[in-house]
DNA sequence: ATATCAAGTGGGAAAAAGTGGGAAATTAGC
DNA sequence: GCTAATTTCCCACTTTTTCCCACTTGATAT
């Protein structure tokens, strides 16, 4: 499972070292992603593969008008990238995608059980605080719904 | 079952002493969380992953959807992180989990049934202080209740 | 009182992780 | 086809983490 935030530095040629504790899990090719926030999105190559098919499974209720639904997977699929892990464990984050989310010299990156994600690691911590005091009233209101 | 207050010292290598009573119970591997309130929480790998299936259902998990259940899992898995147990009954407190509590010199460490608080020594006397007068009145409503 | 054992604390050395930079290879442009 | 620029690969340095050993303290037993 991946969890737990490291702040990695990004040098001059683009590249981030993924944490040691991902990249077992991680394997050697990966998908990164404009995230949903103020974030990118890393899937195992596994893990998008589920993720696509049921994005664009007709069985699953998005709740979507078919012109989002297209959109959407305007966004997720058509900016999305295969990036490989070099022999030490580092990454290219492509440029369009260091813009979105305004990446420069350091960067937060975040396991979310199965995903990692990429912060500007300013806006990461700025959120952090925000989602702190939101985690209480949340855990309360899940522990509410029946266990 | 995990009971008890101990304090313990955290050393320069930010390391503590699992109290020798807990370490049986605990296992080689614990997950340390972010808890709920000034505090962490610790679990054994086994308590953790029935948590984390509650958190979400992996069957039909686009759960990264919905910006509420984002920030949630953030907090709860990117906040998390797996440790084991040295040969001699220490762990390693990420320094992003000690900035969290204000841990510094020295933890409270306590038994909480089936998980284990790691507390800021102080906070813990101060918050015990308080809970100490509240627990008749607590102890009463909750008998109220009808459990 | 002294020896013994277990628990907790501290620190040095080895290993691993992260960072930086140069050279080779590839691509693009003229 | 040749040069310039970008990308890839590899090596080296630095910092952090891990592993191991040793000391201290306090409780127990002789």
């Amino acid at each position: 499972m991946l969890i737990g935030e490291y702040i990695h530095t990004i040098d001059e040629k683009s590249r981030v070292s993924m944490p040691a504790k991902f990249r077992t899990e991680l394997g050697k090719k990966i998908i990164i992603t404009p995230g949903l926030g103020q974030c990118l999105f890393i899937f195992t190559v596994k893990e998008w593969e589920k993720i696509s098919k049921k994005l664009s499974d007709s069985e699953t209720d998005l709740s979507f008008l078919k012109a989002d639904q297209r959109n959407f997977n305007r966004y997720m699929f058509g900016r999305a990238a295969e990036v490989e892990i070099d022999s030490i464990g580092r990454i290219l984050i492509p440029d369009f995608l260091k813009e979105r989310i305004g990446l420069k010299n350091s960067a937060a990156i975040i396991g979310v059980k199965d995903r990692v994600e990429v912060w500007n690691d300013k806006t990461w911590s700025e959120n952090k605080a925000i989602v702190e005091k939101q985690a209480e009233q949340l855990a309360e209101k899940l522990g509410n719904e029946g266990n």
